[in-house]
DNA sequence: TCCCATGTTGCTAA
DNA sequence: GTTAGCAACATGGG
């Protein structure tokens, strides 16, 4: 569930929270996400994001790296218990913070604080030209090019239908095809939504909480994801459904060409 | 019961 | 070598 605009939103949540503090303990409470290694006792330097990985990076030189997948997401608490689904608990004195994630598909990994992972990220490093040269030599629907981690780290599914949608660009053109002006449209609404998206700490159409279980705002800011059958508020046609490159797709039979 | 799901990976086949 | 398609992962909601 979380894309870009989430995994913002919980970094920089945790950052206010957590940054500077020293870990009492952590533990893992469902073997599936993965292996921390012996993080207690060390002390948070900085939370930081490259697409959708957050990476909290420890005094020593590593970092503990996550992917929160379809389903996870971080949760403060300051008083006792665990949350249904608990996968992974960091506790500090006066606050325990937990990876909750009912799928299960939450990754979780120490690695060395060098490690970068492949791939553009796609706010902080979004080039309309560079795209545009990389579409070159593909053939794909420039939907599934835009969710490829290694062009856009951090695109995901609904941000991608809806800077589709914003661009009037219909998702199942070849990618190479786009003129340089339709790249710009494209990187121009790209950033313009998940700016916003950032803003309204992101999109709960299910699952998505913030590190304090309060739902995001943008679900209200949706023109077609998840709309199929409801009225294009721009021309007035019906939002329609399809299938790219796997992922169900939303868009605008009337306004995007 | 069936279908769908905000993500990624790995296999198969063209 | 590429790339498109699809199952798998595991769980819950409509």
């Amino acid at each position: 569930m979380p894309e870009l605009p989430e995994v913002e939103t919980v970094c920089r949540q945790l950052r206010a929270a957590i940054k500077g503090k020293r870990i009492r303990a952590a533990r893992v409470l469902d073997e599936k996400i993965g292996k921390p290694g012996d993080t207690a006792g060390r002390i948070i330097l900085d939370v930081e994001r490259q697409g959708k990985w957050l990476r909290i990076r420890l005094e020593g030189g590593q970092a503990l790296e996550f992917h929160l997948r379809m389903t996870g997401r971080f949760l403060r608490l300051e008083e006792k218990g665990v949350p249904p689904h608990a996968r992974f608990l960091f506790s500090f004195p006066g606050e325990n913070i937990f990876l909750v994630d009912p799928r299960r598909f939450a990754t979780l990994s120490l690695v060395e604080g060098k490690n970068r992972r492949p791939g553009a990220d796609a706010l902080l490093e979004l080039d309309a030209g560079a795209l545009r040269k990389k579409a070159e030599s593909r053939k794909t629907a420039i939907k599934a090019f835009m969710l490829d981690q290694k062009v856009l780290a951090g695109m995901g599914n609904i941000y991608a239908c809806e800077a589709l949608y914003r661009s009037g660009i219909d998702p199942r053109r070849p990618c190479r095809g786009l003129s340089p002006a339709e790249w710009k449209r494209l990187s121009r609404s790209i950033r313009f939504i998940f700016k916003e998206a950032i803003s309204m700490r992101g999109t709960s159409i299910s699952d998505w909480r913030d590190l304090y279980g309060r739902k995001g705002d943008f679900q209200n800011r949706l023109r077609v994801y998840g709309s199929a059958g409801a009225k294009c508020r721009r021309c007035g046609g019906e939002i329609a459904r399809i299938v790219v490159g796997g992922r169900g797709t939303y868009y605008c039979p009337g306004c995007q060409a």
